[in-house]
DNA sequence: GTCATATTGCGAACACCGTACACGGTGGGG
DNA sequence: CCCCACCGTGTACGGTGTTCGCAATATGAC
């Protein structure tokens, strides 16, 4: 009967008991990560780049990390930690609508969170204070557990998706090399093909009529409402206010 | 006054006029790819993996795409077309209901998909004709165009949201080479230590008497009532029925 | 206080990866 | 008919994550 260990960073000591002290910390790392995903995106996080950047040999990271994925773990969990939840209102549509939109500003501040915290879970300090944080906007309503973790998820799966599409969009223009309204212009000639087609009518119809893609706050408005959307979705089964 | 041309696989012709018969099509590619894809991961799909079971040399793959990008940009176009979206019913919620159903088992399918369809936008005529179904289902409401681009995002958004964090979750365990029973009981290991921390009384509360992690239908039942709580968001702005 | 041992940082190496380029063979448009 | 655009290929470059053996180090045990 093998004792089946879970093996994340967290559950890891931070420095062996026996040996030299380490000349860094998990944590300097993961800063240096952050800051060049955030400057250069997240594929110039190199094993190599960050030792580099810190001045360290690249097989010394492996001394701090298993593998390259809990140095994400790491970046993930240090934005969560960069902005920690208020005290609960107790009102729970005001203390969601703070979890959506703070959710929605971390993930437009660093670009590559959503990517990342979505291919692996991290369980670190910082998101699970803010998972304590969400759970406890229904504090005092008598819902199941199920009920509250479906509700959370609902509302953050919709930001995921919503901050995905954004920045989807964004990159997408980021990565040919033009500016957006060159990116816009060069999407239109292909949509000229769309159009031209004549396959695609209520498609063509919304790339001409639709003021979204080209107004910088429809994002904003849309994120808005659906956010609200959700909220109204969850009041009937949570009751007053 | 260059010419701003934008520079889509589906744009560029699929063989040029003038040399050599090609010996395949992008479409083999991009079905040995999503073979690949399904069978053993994204990752596994490289440039030189896909040629060699195509029979090729992988520089070969450059003659059918730019960069590795629109190989993806091929698979993702190719799930959508597997199943092409049926006759509009008429009625705007069972129309997206079907969207949001049909996405969400496509994701299911093809788990490398939303990975791939949010970094980048690939409009080919498989994806294509989804988007026209999904405007259609607001034929005949009285709804701008803005309106019905927010309305359609937001209901994708979740579904994005919602797959992702069901996929990240198995994904997890599958990737840990462990199975789903042992992996449950490895995270409820470092799962004591954070109920044992005593910070985070409630995610600690939640972790004990949610059934969802636990329950394999739990997935289900939570979509459903989420893409029932946009829909109820929307019927407001969409009018009767 | 001494010693054994676990741990650190490091250099080198391995097996991949995406992509560029020059090359000879092919076949359709002028 | 012939030119030349295009196809497939071999080779090469610079990058990637990760492993391994080694010397130096600091701690727990004696």
């Amino acid at each position: 009967m093998t004792e089946i260990r879970a093996d994340f960073v967290w559950s890891r000591p931070a420095r062996g008991a026996r040996g030299p002290k380490p000349t860094h910390t998990r944590d300097e790392f993961a800063q240096v990560s952050v800051q060049i995903a955030d400057s250069e995106g997240i594929d110039a996080v190199s094993i190599r780049r960050v030792a580099q950047e810190v001045g360290v040999a690249p097989a010394a990271l492996y001394r701090y990390v298993r593998r390259k994925d809990e140095l994400h773990d790491l970046m993930v969990d240090l934005v969560f930690a960069e902005q920690a939840p208020p005290e609960l209102s107790g009102h729970w549509r005001t203390d969601l609508r703070v979890v959506a939109y703070e959710a929605r500003h971390r993930a437009l501040r660093h670009p590559w969170l959503t990517t990342l915290s979505t291919q692996r879970i991290a369980l670190g300090p910082g998101s699970l204070a803010w998972m304590e944080f969400a759970f406890g906007a229904f504090d005092g309503h008598e819902l199941t557990a199920d009920e509250i973790m479906t509700n959370v998820q609902t509302l953050i799966a919709f930001v995921t998706g919503h901050v995905l599409g954004q920045i989807g969009e964004e990159q997408a223009s980021a990565r040919s090399g033009m500016n957006h309204d060159e990116w816009l212009q060069a999407m239109s000639v292909h949509g000229e093909e769309i159009i031209g087609s004549g396959r695609y009518p209520r498609v063509a119809r919304l790339m001409v009529e639709a003021a979204g893609p080209h107004d910088p706050d429809h994002a904003d408005h849309s994120f808005d409402l659906g956010v609200e959307r959700i909220l109204d979705g969850m009041s009937a089964m949570v009751g007053a206010r």
